[in-house]
DNA sequence: TGTATTATTGAAAATGACTTTCATTATCAA
DNA sequence: TTGATAATGAAAGTCATTTTCAATAATACA
C-alpha cells in the first residue's frame, strides 16, 4: 500500500471528526480539496485503510455503512432500535470478553469497534 | 402480525435448514411451494419475523445479510476474514458479557446473535 | 539517474440487495 | 356480515457499493 495522498488525506478528515462517517459524508468533504475525487477512489481507499487496520468500518443499523479512525483508545457503541441514540462505551470488558474468545478459539479477533443493538432506557419507558 | 401462510412457511424453511440462509436463498426455496411468491413478500415477512424476535438477521461478510431461526439454544459465531471460515460458539460467556454491559447501561440488548472477525487458527500460520 | 513495474486514480457504467408503490386479496375483530 | 387493516404480487425504483478501463503517479532496481 502506497502512501498515497488520497489515503492521508482521508485519514486527516477522520481525525478532524471526532465522529463516524460514511462514504458519502467524506466524499463530500474530501471535494473541498479534491475537486475531481471520485466515490469509488474513497472507497477503495477506505478499503484500504480498514485492511491495515487504521480504520473501523461498522454498521450501525443506518443505510450506509461508517467509518472511524481506529484510535489509541478503542470504543464500543450501543444503538436504540427505538430511537437510533448512540452511546459510547470504552469497557475493559469488551477486551477482556475478546480476549477469552481468542483463547478458547484461538481466532486472532479483528472486530475494534464493537456495535450492540438493544432499547435505550428512555424507549423502554415508552412502553 | 397475522399469522400469514408466508411468514410460517418461512419459519418452517428456516427450521427445515440448519444454517443460515439470504433472502434469495429463503426465495428460491419457497418458489418451490408459492410459484407466484415474490422476493418483496419474503423480505417483507422476514422484516416481521426479525421484529418479533424469532429470526435473527446477520452480516456474517457476505454481500447479503442472512437469517436463522432464533432457537433456544442461541449462538453466536466467528468469522475468518480470510478464508471465510465460520465457527459457531455457545458461551455463557456471551451472555455475562451482554448482560454486564446491560447492567451498566441501562440498555436491554437485542442483539442475539453475534458475529465477529478475525483470523482463523490456520490463516494465522499462512502468515 | 532512467526505466520497468505496479498501485492509484477518475470517469463511467454496472451491479444487486433491498425498498417502495399501488392495486388486490386475505385476515380478523366486532 | 362488515369494515378496518394487514399481507401480497407485480413492477419499478433506489442507492450504496463495485467494476471496468485507460491514464497517471509512485516505487523498485538496474
Ligand atoms: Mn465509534
Ligand atoms: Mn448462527
Ligand atoms: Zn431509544
Ligand atoms: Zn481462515
Amino acid at each position: 500500500m502506497r502512501t498515497s495522498s488520497i489515503s492521508n488525506a482521508i485519514l486527516k478528515v477522520l481525525e478532524s471528526q471526532d465522529d463516524h462517517l460514511t462514504a458519502k459524508e467524506i466524499y463530500e468533504i474530501m471535494k473541498k480539496t479534491f475537486t475531481a475525487v471520485d466515490t469509488s477512489t474513497i472507497y477503495r481507499a477506505l478499503e484500504r485503510l480498514v485492511h491495515v487496520g487504521k480504520v473501523s468500518v461498522s454498521d450501525m443499523g443506518g443505510t450506509a455503512v461508517v467509518y472511524e479512525l481506529v484510535s489509541k483508545n478503542p470504543h464500543h457503541h450501543l444503538v436504540c432500535e427505538k430511537c437510533h441514540k448512540q452511546i459510547t462505551f470504552r469497557n475493559e470488558k469488551v477486551s477482556d470478553f475478546l480476549d477469552s474468545i481468542e483463547k478458547e478459539s484461538g481466532f486472532q479477533i479483528t472486530t475494534n469497534h464493537l456495535v450492540l443493538f438493544g432499547i435505550c432506557p428512555e424507549c423502554q419507558k415508552k412502553k
